[in-house]
RNA sequence: GGAGAGGUAGCGAAGUGGUCAUAACGCGGCGGUCUUGAAAACCGUUUGAGGUCAAACUCACAAGGGUUCGAAUCCCUUCCUCUCCGCCA
């Protein structure tokens, strides 16, 4: 959400922006903005008077009851009575407005980044950098389905007779994989200086409706049957919202933290769940990171965040590559972000293993989430990251660590999580 | 799930229809005096949002309605927290 002061100031910029991301049939909302603004400012102006009005008059009858004179009171009582008459509708008209003026200001997009590259869909989004070697090995390489079977290590028959298509039951060495994966990533953002949570799993739909747009919660959130309660999407939802209408000390940020949640997505919409294996299910489990830090200094986080994704993907000898997503990918509320992508030797491309996104102040000036400063409080910026989301990473790592033989190897940093081995082999 | 208590500033808490919400009082924070430095003591200061060049002014006492000239205070609905009991990893 943009601030509407720089709206007013800046129409055109703001138009411009826009058009950057391809979504010329929001340009009509700023001109609307302004004008609703300019009413409700009026109205708002006009009914502040009446209420100072009324106010004064009130504790006026106030004395005169206190001395009995009751006519003068009675006199004033009739004008306060005109007074809330007028108000009536005046208010009324202020409540709308300021509902028109939320309802565009929340689908005007944020302004974003300067050097974000400009395009349509995901099909113009950039290459930034490639970590490692993308190796195709001169053995076949299977599917990753076929590879977890290898070593007894996945039932999707069963998990679709408990729960349908879309779950999974991770087994032996492979489910210990899953945990030590998300141990060792847990570690490593600790070493980090990240402070580690384990959050709530659920959250309360007005926290939901805080931290996401009516469209995402429809296609992601499952929601606890007669309770106000949903299950996240991601720890980012329980995360950010510990922040919500909070005032935070200067000397309190940054806040980098690091959490451990499972995350439950319905998945409905572009792609669902039409990918055997488990690519995309309902179901995984996740380490992510969370910035709130001062404005000036996002910057540096939203470099720090992405570049510590690509670290722990290569100390896993996962080639990677870091890809910008374009102007007309960006979600709304975003002022830039990039996929971090592991490497398939399988299919032989990058795929999304990792997002990391640069909010500005839009999402906590949504969520009323400010630092006390000095001179006055004002919105903190917020940013957010993937560490390693498996089990979506597996593919990536079973992948890239095969060898001929069929077995597994372990990366180094990972053994002390595998009981000290330096591989897995097949059953 | 049952019973009770409660929700007011960063925290504790007073306030039960108007001249204590410019939110008492206490703690904490910040600035200062004193001190070699610190502690203690003392003095001052300290909610947020909107509005304005700056003011004036408006709004917010869990949320939403109602009564009233006027509501933190009275009424209704909803939510939440705590304590005890029950159940439970």
């Amino acid at each position: 959400m943009l601030d509407i002061k720089f709206l007013r100031e800046n129409p055109e910029a703001v138009k411009e922006n826009i058009k950057k991301k391809f979504q010329d049939e929001k340009l009509k909302l700023v001109d609307e903005v302004i004008e609703i603004d300019k009413s409700f400012r009026e109205a708002k102006n006009k009914g502040d008077t009446l209420r100072a009005d009324r106010n004064r008059i009130s504790k006026e009858i106030g004395a005169f009851m206190a001395k009995k004179l009751i006519d003068d009171a009675q006199k004033a009582k009739e004008k306060v009575k005109e007074i809330n008459d007028e108000l009536l509708s005046l208010e009324k008209k202020e409540e709308e407005l300021a509902a028109e003026l939320k309802k565009r200001m929340l689908v005007i997009p944020n302004i974003i980044g300067k050097d974000v590259p400009i395009g349509k869909d995901d099909s113009e989004n950039v290459e930034l950098e490639k970590f490692g070697e993308p190796v195709v090995p001169d053995y076949e390489i299977p599917y990753h389905v076929d590879i977890m079977e290898s070593f007894d290590g996945i039932d999707l028959d069963s998990a679709r007779k408990t729960s349908g298509n879309g779950f999974y039951y991770l087994k032996g060495d492979i489910a210990r994989l899953h945990s030590a994966v998300l141990s060792y990533a847990r570690d490593f953002m600790i070493d980090r200086g990240f402070t580690y949570y384990v959050p709530p799993f659920m959250i309360r739909s007005d926290v939901v409706t805080g931290v996401m747009s009516f469209a995402e919660m429809e296609n992601m959130m499952y929601k606890i049957e007669g309770e106000d309660l949903y299950l996240i999407g991601t720890s980012e939802h329980s995360m950010i919202g510990k922040f919500i209408n909070t005032i935070i000390p200067e000397d309190e940020v940054p806040q980098a933290l690091t959490s451990y949640s499972p995350c439950f997505r319905k998945e409905v919409g572009a792609h669902g769940i039409e990918e055997r294996g488990v690519y995309r299910i309902h179901q995984f489990e996740k380490q992510e990171m969370v910035v709130v830090c001062k404005p000036e200094e996002s910057d540096i986080w939203y470099d720090r965040l992405w570049q510590n994704t690509v670290d722990f993907f290569r100390s896993l000898d996962i080639p990677v590559r870091t890809l910008e997503c374009c102007s007309g990918d960006l979600a709304d509320l975003k002022v830039k972000s990039l996929d971090v992508e592991a490497w398939s030797p399988r299919q032989q491309k990058y795929f999304e293993v990792g997002s990391c996104s640069n909010l500005g102040d839009a999402q906590a000036r949504r969520l009323g989430i400010r630092i006390k400063g000095k001179d006055g409080n004002y919105f903190a910026h917020t940013l957010n990251n993937t560490v390693v989301a498996p089990p979506r990473m597996l593919i990536a790592f079973l992948e890239n660590n095969l060898n001929e033989d069929g077995s597994v190897s372990i990366p180094e940093p990972l053994r002390m999580y595998m009981g000290g081995k330096s591989k897995i082999e097949k059953k």
